[in-house]
DNA sequence: TAAACATATGAATAATTGTTCATATGTAAG
DNA sequence: CTTACATATGAACAATTATTCATATGTTTA
């Protein structure tokens, strides 16, 4: 194994070269992990799925309680869908939207501790 | 209290405007929520955490360990020191990084569970 | 089938952001 | 105090993205 040099710490960072090639996930899992918390980084959404907390609602619904046009709402719902945080149900004209699952619950309410502190 | 149309279904809008005036967060904790999230939304960020999982580290070992450059690892230390997601310990000319609590490590970890299902 | 309603979508624009490059700051050794 | 090392930082560029506008799709009612 070739040494390696930096920080004249030689023997720490073989030992964690082969701990991280260990326990890193794959690159695949690591995009998709990304991409997830990405989906929640924008306060957008974030209202959207504060609305959904509370309700079974349509997009119009959504659109009226965030003040936000139709369109935006949309686009907005369609990520949220594409990543499997909400989902829809058709009911005549309108289609409604719910929460997917609980890890959003509770990967929000995480969030709201971290930030909470200090 | 003037009527809402939407969806034809009045009755419901104006509960549903009711309750997410009442338990949605304000807009300064919406908006810090989702600067929160944001942090986790990227994969060198979410690389740079994996890493210090592990262990604690200097700059240097991660540029290493993550095969990138010593800027890049630097910019990105310093936001997930703002969001206060890593604290730093200077040792001499080295500045090591470790995790600032344990919430970086729930918040990964639902994440993970996520992402794994289906 | 035509009109009205609810939602979705594509293109365009503005704003945000990750990396690179050059350089500055801070520390230790000679 | 000068040099070398470790890290931080500002500016610039490329890439990503949220919203708007116009329009398309799908559903119900007349």
């Amino acid at each position: 194994m070739a040494e390696i040099e930096c920080c004249d710490t030689i023997e720490v960072h073989e030992e964690l070269l082969k701990i991280v090639d260990e326990t890193m996930p794959e690159e695949t899992e690591l995009y998709d992990l990304a991409e997830l918390f990405k989906v929640f980084g924008d306060s957008t959404r974030i209202r959207i799925l504060f609305v959904l907390f509370e309700a079974e609602v349509c997009v119009c619904d959504l659109a009226q309680a965030l003040n936000m046009t139709q369109s935006a709402i949309s686009h907005q719902l369609k990520i949220l869908k594409q990543n499997k945080l909400v989902k829809s149900r058709r009911e005549g004209k309108s289609i409604f939207y719910s929460l997917a699952d609980d890890h959003v619950r509770t990967i929000i309410s995480m969030g709201r501790e971290h930030i909470e502190e200090d």
